[in-house]
RNA sequence: GCCCAGAUAGCUCAGUCGGUAGAGCAGGAGACUGAAAAUCUCCGUGUCGGUGGUUCGAUUCCGCCUCUGGGCA
């Protein structure tokens, strides 16, 4: 028997969804999401979701999902992750967020959930008193500061104490493991290419779109990189060639990230430096 | 043609009261467990436009030249 479950992971622009559609014909399995922003509905182009053309009659799950009012986190796309498993196998996963292929393919710490009033007091806390409170400073990364702040006052332990105890990796069985990975130039030259699609596939109009439904204006879709430079445009601060050319910037060095990301933090079976694919690349995990 | 202002890192610019220079961005390397398209850390030698002069020493002061803005004709 071959693999069931494929993890396909590279940087924006790399070719992740067509070659997650091809590979999930091969095995006649589903594609499940693992993009943290191609969760919402809203503005699909901006964040590269799949047509349904593109789509082409595979099932695809966990894609656009969340409204622009609600937030998405690594935890809630878990619980929607074991739904979907418990029904379909199997599964192609492809996306670009490497914090939840992390989690998916190690399991998360169990810490418990945050209460609410507890998340925004510590949110809204100026960053000396964090740093004054918190007692795990292992990192001087103000969102990490607070996290571990968090924490430590909805439990009484620390980040760091949630993190040694053992984790619970959704996936038992057999992972096969894809990492695209393009050459920097080649990557870059994409990342360029694929915004001016997006804005001749109708980006700003769904930009507009978004903001009719009038949503706090920042986290969740509003963090997709476009929105804000759209926005921009719509309120006629920004001409639309100096919001392609900052977009653009932003999708290279936002891919530069992720390609650092897999490199160290992504064990591959295969490295791809292209999306070129055969059947030969699927690993055989007969142990008979 | 004349007057003024510029010319310094890939880009935008700061600076050196004369002792060969540094920010932001870009670029590179890295970190990463409930905001991850987020957030954070580290990395800066470049004929200081060209050429003469003054000087122990000029990117810095002076002359000329070239180029780029702006103004006046």
């Amino acid at each position: 028997m071959k693999a069931k479950m494929f993890v396909i992971a590279g940087p924006t622009a790399s070719g992740k969804s067509a070659f997650s559609l091809r590979l999930a014909k091969a095995v006649g399995g589903v594609v499940i999401n693992a993009d943290s922003l191609q969760v919402y509905e809203d503005v699909p182009i901006l964040t590269a979701r799949p047509t349904p053309a593109e789509q082409d009659g595979v099932p695809h799950e966990l894609y656009g999902f969340l409204d622009a009012f609600q937030k998405s986190s690594v935890a809630l796309w878990l619980e929607k992750v074991k739904e979907v498993l418990s029904k379909t196998q199997p599964a192609v996963f492809v996306g670009g967020t490497g914090l939840y292929l992390n989690a998916l393919l190690n399991g998360l710490s169990p810490v418990p959930d945050i209460p609410p009033d507890i998340r925004r007091t510590v949110r809204e806390m100026p960053l000396e008193e964090v740093r004054q409170k918190v007692q795990d400073r292992r990192f001087a990364d103000p969102q990490r500061l607070r996290r571990a702040l968090e924490v430590e006052q909805a439990t009484g332990k620390t980040l760091a104490y949630w993190q040694t105890q053992p984790t619970h990796p959704l996936l038992t069985e057999p992972v096969q493991r894809f990492l695209i990975l393009p050459s920097r130039e080649k990557l870059y030259a994409q990342c360029n290419y694929r915004f001016t699609q997006m804005m001749a596939a109708g980006a700003l109009m769904q930009v507009a779109e978004l903001l009719k439904k009038n949503p706090e204006k920042s986290g969740g879709v509003f963090q997709a990189i476009g929105v804000s430079e759209l926005s921009q445009v719509l309120a006629g601060t920004l001409s639309e060639a100096e919001a392609i050319a900052h977009a653009q910037q932003m999708t290279r060095n936002y891919a530069k990230r992720q390609a650092t990301w897999f490199r160290h933090q992504f064990r591959a079976d295969t490295v791809l430096e292209s999306p070129d694919f055969s059947l030969s690349l699927l690993k055989d995990v007969d142990t008979m």
